[in-house]
DNA sequence: ATCAGCCAAATAAACAGTTATATGGTACGC
DNA sequence: GCGTACCATATAACTGTTTATTTGGCTGAT
């Protein structure tokens, strides 16, 4: 994916540092830290492996640089929108269709590196604004309060990338039907978290009585 | 974590091959397969690296027997009840609260593994099985169908792990109440997928307002 | 005395990170 | 304009270590 990479004209190392920082980017994606080579990302981005020890340090930073610019650019495409819940998961789940490799990212980074403390830059930040933004969604009654705003936030991202992975069970390309008649599911299952209760108890006539097997 | 290993008393090819996958699963689970080391392994297992060789194959397929070990664990388990989808999440929950480290494999090996048909053995099995019971018991009118089995397991799937790794947001160690509003959180989200939408815009007014966080 | 179970040591390949050197651009004295 | 000293940019070759995997022999049970 994304191969062409063009090629070094003159000596520039902004141009470098972006070239290098794609390359990685695909090389993490695909094969995570550990299994991340130096030389594939210096072949990739056709650029010499000193240049990632001078600009970057090491593989973890380097890695980490990958991520900052990474969740930069997913909190600046996909705007949160604290009353439209499942607006948001719907235009997570186009992004996460349209940048199939910065979910692996994500996850890598949760295997890899989110144990000692390793956040990206500003996503803590980010997720602590979310977070108060939704509470006071909910104290103004705009918003179902049934879940706190760490539930929702969870299951909403949750939900949005559930259908992403090549899942055990599911081909992993998808027709434009297929993948629209997803997106729509993935909404409606948001909005349900986000519509008030209605009374308890009085589930509406037919209740399954559950037998576990 | 689990250290104790009982060590080799008498020569007992089952015995160190249990102690092998035992091991193997814990670093495995820990690093990854491009991160596991053989002699971490060999020291976890205290059996000879030689082993592995002649009972597994190589690391990959060692890899594979850990998975198709730890599927058949789940899948015995965590029964699975079509009509009681949210009383299956909370199972799920449970069980993935009391072994942290099988949610991380299962997520190593999606990405390091399930690319080139490297399946578990019995899972693509055992995930018919649950559709073909979900489908049925839509037919039955014993369960909502509003989603699609795929879609209904894909989302009870993802919500009973939403808050299983370490979030970028959320502390590591739960306390037993924050543990217990978790796990009837996802069940509350679960019933909401799978109970019949009453009739659409009509959404009620004032509903009991929890409190948050 | 055979054979599965086990082991220490060897091997060869792969790898991250370093070093010593070259090259293009540019500012400045003249 | 012209040379030249200087620095950031780039590179190829190398180093020391780590790693998976193999070999060949030892051990104890039957």
């Amino acid at each position: 994916m994304l191969q062409p990479v063009s090629p070094p004209k003159v000596r520039d190392a902004q141009a470098t540092k972006a070239r290098l920082l794609r390359a990685a980017t695909e090389e993490f994606a695909a094969h995570g830290i550990a299994g991340a080579r130096i030389d594939r990302i210096e072949a990739k981005a056709k650029a010499n492996r000193a240049l990632i020890y001078s600009y970057f340090g090491n593989k973890d930073q380097l890695f980490d640089a990958v991520m900052d610019a990474n969740v930069a650019r997913v909190l600046d495409e996909v705007p949160f929108a604290p009353e439209d819940l499942p607006g948001y998961a719907g235009r997570l789940f186009d992004f996460l269709v349209a940048n199939p490799h910065l979910l692996r990212l994500a996850t890598w980074h949760r295997l890899e590196r989110a144990d000692n403390g390793h956040e990206p830059q500003g996503l803590r930040d980010s997720v602590r604004m979310k977070m108060a933004a939704l509470a006071r969604a909910q104290a103004g009654h705009r918003l179902a309060s049934t879940f706190t705003p760490e539930d929702l936030y969870a299951f909403t991202m949750a939900l949005a990338s559930a259908w992403m992975p090549a899942s055990p069970y599911a081909p992993a390309t998808l027709s434009e039907e297929q993948l629209e008649a997803r997106r729509s599911a993935v909404v409606e299952a948001v909005r349900r978290l986000t519509t008030p209760t209605r009374p308890r108890g009085v589930t509406r006539p037919k209740r399954a009585t559950a037998p576990s097997a």
